[in-house]
DNA sequence: AGTATTCCTAGTAGCATAGTAGGTTTTCTT
DNA sequence: AAGAAAACCTACTATGCTACTAGGAATACT
């Protein structure tokens, strides 16, 4: 049970858009440098964060990406179920409860109320963080690292 | 970001060996028929909570599997780190925060606070629901499934 | 003795992850 | 107009994990 490099590469680089906010087209290659993280592979996950209309591009010199909402619109909940996939930790919890065919085993009827519960409890952390808030407590800790302590 | 059949299986097997609770050595081919598993898939799984001292085993025919502790004390999330591994959704978790090198990535520091908070409601959620009480809603629900509406 | 069972080890097909690589198109700057 | 800087797009790949299968050895009951 982790998150992948996706979600989390791609927070890391809205949280940079983020941090840009308002300064216009921030380009690829200083998001990959500034979070570490490989040109050619974060160029992918842009694409997808793009196609979800989370961020718009500009092509061409001096072009790159930047936010299309305000970052207090977008959460982090947006962007992990964006990058993995809607967050549900068994598969049987995609299929309607009215499916005859959902319950293939015995004891999914008992168990799926726990990973429901656990899902649940998983989006409403992930939908409650904003990228402004992220934003908020970078500016915080300020050169000291506190490692979120103070989120929330 | 999927609990693997490791964590779900063994909740599944666990669940059995619970609903059979006091009622001698349970063998596994019963429990791989009733939960539809993988007989010796689910050997290795057995082999597993063996060792985490989940369960006893008694050898030869008639023997079987049992529970070592009462349902109320044996919780799923004692079952799922056990099969899994520690709930931990990123790596850097599980170095302290105080380690100088955990901080490769000039986000995490941010991001680090919402990881470990998704990870301790996930974690409380899975050690608040005992085997007990899965087995009680089984009974609450009788012939009719309801999905776990009434879990808690 | 025979059978039912746990125990142990080794293998394996398939899939997802986390990239790499290299070319094409667009747009700004000079 | 030329060149450079950027996004865009597609194909490939190594690695590792998952979810098994297979088969034999040891143990204990009948």
């Amino acid at each position: 049970m982790k998150i992948s490099t996706k979600g989390r590469y791609g927070v890391a680089a809205m949280y940079d858009l983020a941090m840009h906010y308002g300064e216009g087209p921030i380009s690829l290659k200083s998001i990959a440098l500034r979070q570490k993280i490989s040109e050619n592979y974060l160029e992918q996950l842009m694409s997808t964060l793009r196609n979800a209309g989370y961020v718009k591009s500009i092509r061409g010199a001096q072009g790159g990406y930047s936010l299309s909402k305000e970052p207090e619109k977008i959460s982090v909940g947006d962007i992990i179920r964006t990058m993995e996939g809607p967050i549900v930790l068994v598969d049987c919890l995609l299929t309607d409860a009215e499916d005859n065919d959902y319950c293939e085993r015995a004891e999914i009827c008992v168990t799926r109320g726990v990973w429901a519960k656990v899902c649940d409890s998983i989006s409403s952390v992930l939908d409650s963080i904003s990228l402004a808030d992220l934003c908020q407590e970078e500016q915080l800790q300020g050169d000291v690292c506190d490692n979120g302590k103070n989120l929330f």
